[in-house]
DNA sequence: TTGTAGGCGTTATCAC
DNA sequence: GTGATAACGCCTACAA
C-alpha cells in the first residue's frame, strides 16, 4: 500500500497509454484535456472513455516543463499561527481556485533568513506568481524575486517601493487614529501593550506614538513590548505587569492586537477594573470575538479577506497582461468604537 | 516586469548553464546539489561560485519527472475558516518542512465532490503522499488515492476502515462523554446546539443523545442544528433560540464546537442569565479563548498540534519503509471542566 | 480535425 | 570522481 514500485503493470497511466486505448495519438489526448473544443465529438468521447477506464490522472510536472506554465502561485506567510492571516489566505484560495490556480504556501516564522529560504523553495517550483508578506525580506532574497521575471504582490502594509505590486494599508496611521481616538475621547494617559513587534506592530507603535508625542502626551513608561507572539494568555500577563508598573493611573491602553486586548479585557474583569470607566481598552485586527464579548471591544477592522481577493485579482490580471489599473492599492482600515472605550466628548459642551 | 519573455538573455538559468559557467558536465553540478558529497571540493567550490553567480535555482518540475520524486505532500482539509484546522496544520507543516518536504494544500469546503475535484488536483502534482480529513470521501476519491499506490494519512477522526492509515480520536465518545459529565454535575434537561452539522459534528451528537437516552433523559426539542458554518454570532442566535422554544427549562447545552460556545456565554451575559447557576454551558475544541473568558468555558481539549506531527511522521515512516508502529493512532481529548459547569456533586452526599 | 518531430530541465544508468 | 546518453511525460510548432 504504501510502497513506490514502478512495475510496468501498476504505473501510473500515461497520455500514451490513454492514446493507445483509446487508438489516437498522444497529442489528441491532449487535446481532449485541455482544449476539448479543438477535437471531435466522437473522438473526444472515445478519450474521455479511455481516461476514465484507466483512470489517468496527468503529470503536472511534465505539462509543467514542457509547456513553462504551471498553473501554481507561491505564497509565504510569516505565520500559520495568526489567525489574521486565515481570511487572507481565504481570499487568496477563493481567487486562485476559481481561475486554476493551485497554491503553494510556505511559512517563514516571521524570519527573512527563512523567508529566503522559503521563498527559494516556491520558486524552484516555478511558480507564475508570488504573492508575499510585507516588505522586509533579504537582498538576496529581492534579487531571486525579481530575477524571476513574474508578478509579484506584497501583501498586508502599504510600501514605499515594492517590488512590483502591493496591497494592503497603513499600519502607522492606524496606530495614529487609535491614539487620536482615543484622545477624543478624553483619555490622557495612554498606554501600549505590544507583541511579536514585528514590522507593522512596530509601525502601529511609531504612529500612536507620534500621535502623543504632538500633543505633548506621550510616556515612554506607558509602553510595554515583548518578541514573543502574542497570545490571550500574554495579553492578561502584559495588562497586569503594565498597570502594576503605572501605579493604575492609565487612561487607555491600546493592545496591538486583539488576542493581547481579549486577554487584556478578561484579566481585568478578573481584576475587577471597570471598562470603560476604570479604563478605556482598544485592540487591533477585529476579531469576530471583539464584537460579541462584553464589554465589546474597540478594534482597528482590516477587510482581510479583501486583501487576499485583491492580491490573486492583481496577479491575474497580470498573468492575462490586462493593464494594472494600479499597482498599489490601499485597502484601508476602520477604527470600530465600541464598549471598551468611552464615547466622544461632545466638543461643544 | 510582470511579462513573460523567454528570449535567451533572460531565461532562467539551468543546469546545463551553470555546468557551462563552471566548465563541466551537467551531471556534476546536479551532484553538487544533491549528493555534494560524491563530488571533489575543487569541482564542488568551483560549480558553487557558477550557480550563486547565475543564481540558479533548480527546475522541480524537471526533476520530479527524471526523478520520480517531488517531495511534496498533499493535504486537504474542508476549510480554511475553521481555525480548528490552523493547528493542525501548523503540526503539518513543522514536521514535512524539517524533512525537506513541501505541503500542496486544498480546502474542499466540506464538499465530497469538491474533494474529489481536489484530490485529482493534488494528485496530479504527483505528490509521494496525502493527509486528507475523515473518511467521507466519494468512491471515485477513494479509487484515485488507492490507485495513486502512495501512503495516506485520514485525519481528524477514528475511522472504521481507512484507505490506509489514520490518526483522529472518536468524536462519538467525546459527545457522550460530555453528556455523562454534565449528568454528574447533577444537570437533568441537556440541550444541544451544533452548526455545519459535518460528520464528526453528527458523531458527537449521536455520542451525547445516546448517553441521555440510555438514562432516559433524552428529549429531542432540546436539539438545535443548522447547516450553516459555526460562528459566535450564530452561537449567540441559536442560543437566544433554543432559550426561548425551550421556555427556558434546560439545565446545561452542550455546543458542538467553541464559537458556538462563546457566542451563547457573551449572550446569556446579555440576557442575564447565570452561567452556571442558571445553566451550564460546553464548548468542544478548546479555543485558547475558552480558558481565559469569565466564566471559562468547560470545553473538550483536543492535541491538534500534536495530530498533525503525527499524521505528518506517519507519511514519513511511511516514506522511509520504516514499519509503521500503528497503522491507527487514536490521539484521544480530554473534556476541560471549568467555570461555565457545575462542580460534580459528591456522590456520598 | 488529427498527427509527427523535437525539446522542456533534470536524473538514472552505465561507462571511463 | 566524472561524464555521455537516454529516458521522464507532456506540449509547441509545424505538417498533413
Amino acid at each position: 500500500m504504501t510502497g513506490r514500485n514502478r512495475n510496468t503493470s501498476s504505473r501510473r497511466a500515461t497520455l500514451a497509454d490513454v492514446a493507445q486505448v483509446a487508438n489516437v495519438s498522444a497529442i489528441t489526448v491532449s487535446r481532449v484535456i485541455n482544449h476539448p473544443d479543438k477535437v471531435s465529438g466522437e473522438l473526444r468521447q472515445r478519450v474521455q472513455e479511455a481516461i476514465d477506464m484507466l483512470g489517468y490522472i496527468p503529470n503536472q510536472s511534465a505539462s509543467s516543463l514542457a509547456s513553462a506554465r504551471s498553473r501554481v502561485i507561491g505564497v509565504s506567510i510569516p505565520s500559520l499561527s495568526n489567525i489574521v492571516f486565515n481570511d487572507v489566505l481565504r481570499g487568496i484560495y477563493d481567487v486562485a481556485g476559481a481561475n486554476g490556480y493551485k497554491v503553494l504556501l510556505v511559512d517563514t516564522h516571521y524570519s527573512p533568513m527563512e523567508e529566503e529560504k522559503m521563498v527559494r523553495t516556491l520558486l524552484s517550483q516555478s511558480p507564475e506568481a508570488m504573492i508575499i508578506t510585507g516588505g522586509d525580506q533579504t537582498r538576496a532574497c529581492e534579487r531571486m524575486l525579481l530575477k524571476a521575471n513574474i508578478p509579484v504582490v506584497q501583501m498586508m502594509e502599504i510600501l514605499d517601493s515594492p517590488l512590483d505590486m502591493n496591497v494592503g494599508f497603513s499600519h502607522y496611521r492606524a496606530g495614529r487614529d487609535v491614539a487620536l481616538k482615543l484622545l477624543e475621547t478624553g483619555c490622557e494617559r495612554l498606554g501600549f501593550i505590544g507583541a511579536r513587534m514585528d514590522t507593522r506592530v512596530q509601525q502601529r507603535l511609531a504612529g500612536f506614538t507620534e500621535a502623543l508625542q504632538s500633543s505633548g502626551k506621550f510616556d515612554p513608561g506607558c509602553v510595554i513590548t515583548t518578541p514573543e507572539p502574542s497570545s490571550i494568555a500574554l495579553g492578561g500577563e502584559m495588562f497586569r505587569s503594565l498597570i502594576s508598573t503605572t501605579g493604575g493611573a492609565l487612561d487607555a491602553i491600546f493592545c496591538c492586537n486583539d488576542d493581547l486586548a481579549l486577554g487584556a479585557l478578561f484579566e481585568s474583569q478578573r481584576m475587577n477594573i471597570k471598562i470603560p470607566s476604570d479604563l478605556a481598552l482598544c485592540g487591533f485586527n477585529d476579531f469576530e470575538t471583539s464584537a460579541y464579548v462584553n464589554p465589546s471591544l474597540t478594534s482597528v477592522h482590516v477587510p482581510r479577506y479583501e486583501m487576499g481577493v485583491t492580491a490573486a485579482r492583481m496577479i491575474l490580471d497580470a498573468l492575462d497582461n490586462k493593464p494594472a489599473l494600479e499597482k498599489k492599492v490601499d485597502i484601508g482600515y476602520e477604527v470600530r468604537m465600541r464598549q471598551s472605550t468611552r464615547t466622544a466628548q461632545d466638543p461643544a459642551k
